[in-house]
DNA sequence: ATAATTGCAAATCGTTTGCCCGCAT
DNA sequence: ATGCGGGCAAACGATTTGCAATTAT
């Protein structure tokens, strides 16, 4: 048995993080969102994570997040594989962005929101006629499957048929 | 004896090199000319280097540059980590720019040359009546330790005296 | 049972640095 | 004799990746 058994995947101290946790729970609350529609599930690190990446606030490397991390768990940081591991998923995901500086390093930043709702339209075959609808779990779900595609949905046009569909 | 014997400081064949040589002979020259202004002095391997630098193009990075030398030369370029010393030293003294790319790699490029001509001002102690002159020698070397300590001179005001100095 | 997620450690890759040798001053 | 310039290889640091163990589905 090595010498620090007590192995587990997410030790417990992820589970209740303490500085200025409370001042950041709003918008983790906001950022989960964002996670689950764009098909990331939330998980006890990346849910830590999202508190890692406010408190070392816009800008931060993945070092830095690290880090602020290792304060924020006494000591306990989640393995730094991981953290890159998943700053990738969530830049691939539009959650965060990232660009180089002068240092050549990445640095970290909540991305922007995706402005404006997404337009879905019926198009009525035959006919042409358009109906334009409202349907945000339709439009999670197209981003969600462009997103896993590296893709980015700007509109939507379903061709439809009136009646039972034959 | 090493199975490859016969290693000298710089091969011969940094000397002359072939392809594209003649299209670059003269702004080779004028760089050597930017070089010995900035007090660096010419060597085969930065002559051959600023050969190479034009060959690889505006916003090469040092493996590119490294790569075209390799062409250049018959597969016998300089050695990388000299180079990489050299990029270093011209971006110093001003005679090339860098920049990171989304890539997260330095991008080389000649600096734009530097405008106009360095105002050397001669100030009379007492009286305050300045005198302008044009001093390219006086430029030149203010230019060149501003460099060496990675400043850039602006402007030169020098207070003096008439007559033989007291 | 199968797929997803994590920690850990090794691999990558451009860049930097230390050391030694050769040539010039 | 001194020192600068260059080759070479090791060091470096952020990031990526392979693997095995654990957890969720």
């Amino acid at each position: 048995m090595p010498a620090f058994a007590e192995h587990r995947r997410s030790p417990p101290v992820l589970k209740q993080i303490r500085p200025g946790m409370e001042a950041s729970r709003n918008a983790v609350r906001k950022l989960e969102g964002r996670c689950r529609e764009a098909g990331v599930k939330m998980t006890d690190l990346r849910r830590v994570m999202l508190h890692g990446i406010l408190a070392a606030g816009a800008g931060a490397t993945a070092i830095g997040i690290w880090k602020t991390l290792g304060l924020m768990t006494d000591g306990h940081p989640p393995s730094l594989g991981s953290i890159q591991r998943n700053l990738n998923l969530l830049v691939a995901r539009d959650i965060l962005c990232r660009d180089v500086a002068p240092d050549r390093l990445w640095h970290y930043s909540i991305a922007p929101e995706r402005r404006g709702r997404l337009a879905v339209t019926f198009v009525e075959a035959g006919t042409g006629r358009k109906i334009r609808c409202r349907m945000p779990e339709v439009a999670a779900l197209l981003r969600r499957v462009a997103a896993e595609h590296g893709l980015a949905v700007q509109a939507a046009a379903i061709t439809v048929t009136s009646g039972t569909g034959r």
